[in-house]
DNA sequence: TAGGCCATCTGGTCCT
DNA sequence: AGGACCAGATGGCCTA
């Protein structure tokens, strides 16, 4: 999808957005970029499990260990209920919202023209993907051309796609338009005179290649 | 009005 | 126990 230049919103970006991770440690930044869900954390479709109980399967049933703690009243538990979930909303809250500013961050690093619309959550990572990918490309042709080999001229084929290296779903997220979408990155790369040995990121410049072209 | 995108709430699960 | 993470549900906003 191409990003509509009047889909800004008014409440599209909260406060906490505005600057770069915001009420985020480094840690909680580090930790949010870079920890992969572990193996068994992997969840499938609970819509057949009972009772939403479908990781619970797997697990070691909890013993109950009761009468440490007061008993409580009904009203007590319900407002101790109450507060928990009220905080861990608020925890939520600011969890997507670094999230969000991790996205804006992304977003500012890739090559896009200053009147573009804001990429959307999903365009952003695809974009992204693909411009890494287009910058590996040129930095093999780049390497290429320094050793004083024949800059290659890769095929399609030999270029791969971005979405090679990715058994998963990427190629699946592709949006329809970017289907559609006249040029791969691939198309793009050898299409790019300034990417010929020598080869110049130039190319790479917004305005260079469209920004569909790594969508 | 339908569909896309988004923020938020919520409950479940796992981890520390 | 409490926090992090996740996915489903819901409702608002916007565009075609």
């Amino acid at each position: 999808m191409v990003p509509h230049p009047s889909r800004a919103r008014a409440v599209q970006v909260t406060h906490e957005t505005e600057q770069p991770f915001p009420g985020a440690s480094d840690v909680e930044v580090t930790r949010v970029a870079s920890a992969p869900p572990s193996p068994t954390r992997v969840q499938g479709n609970c819509a057949e499990a009972e009772g939403g109980n479908c990781r619970g399967a797997a697990r070691k049933p909890r013993a109950r260990r009761g009468g440490r703690s007061r008993p409580k009243s009904e009203l007590a538990l319900s407002k101790q209920r109450r507060s928990r979930r009220k905080k861990a909303n608020d925890r939520e809250r600011n969890r997507m919202h670094n999230l969000n500013s991790a996205l804006d961050a992304l977003r500012g690093v890739l090559p896009t023209f200053p009147d573009d619309a804001k990429l959307t959550k999903i365009e952003t990572l695809r974009f992204a993907h693909n411009y890494i990918w287009a910058l590996t490309q040129t930095l093999r042709i780049a390497d290429h051309s320094l050793y004083g080999l024949e800059p290659p001229a890769p095929s399609c084929e030999e270029l791969g796609s971005p979405d090679d290296g990715s058994p998963g779903d990427w190629s699946s997220l592709y949006s329809p338009v970017s289907q559609a979408g006249s040029l791969s990155p691939a198309a793009s790369l050898e299409e790019c005179p300034g990417l010929q040995a020598p080869a110049s990121p130039a190319c790479l410049r917004p305005g260079a290649l469209a920004l569909s072209d790594f969508l």
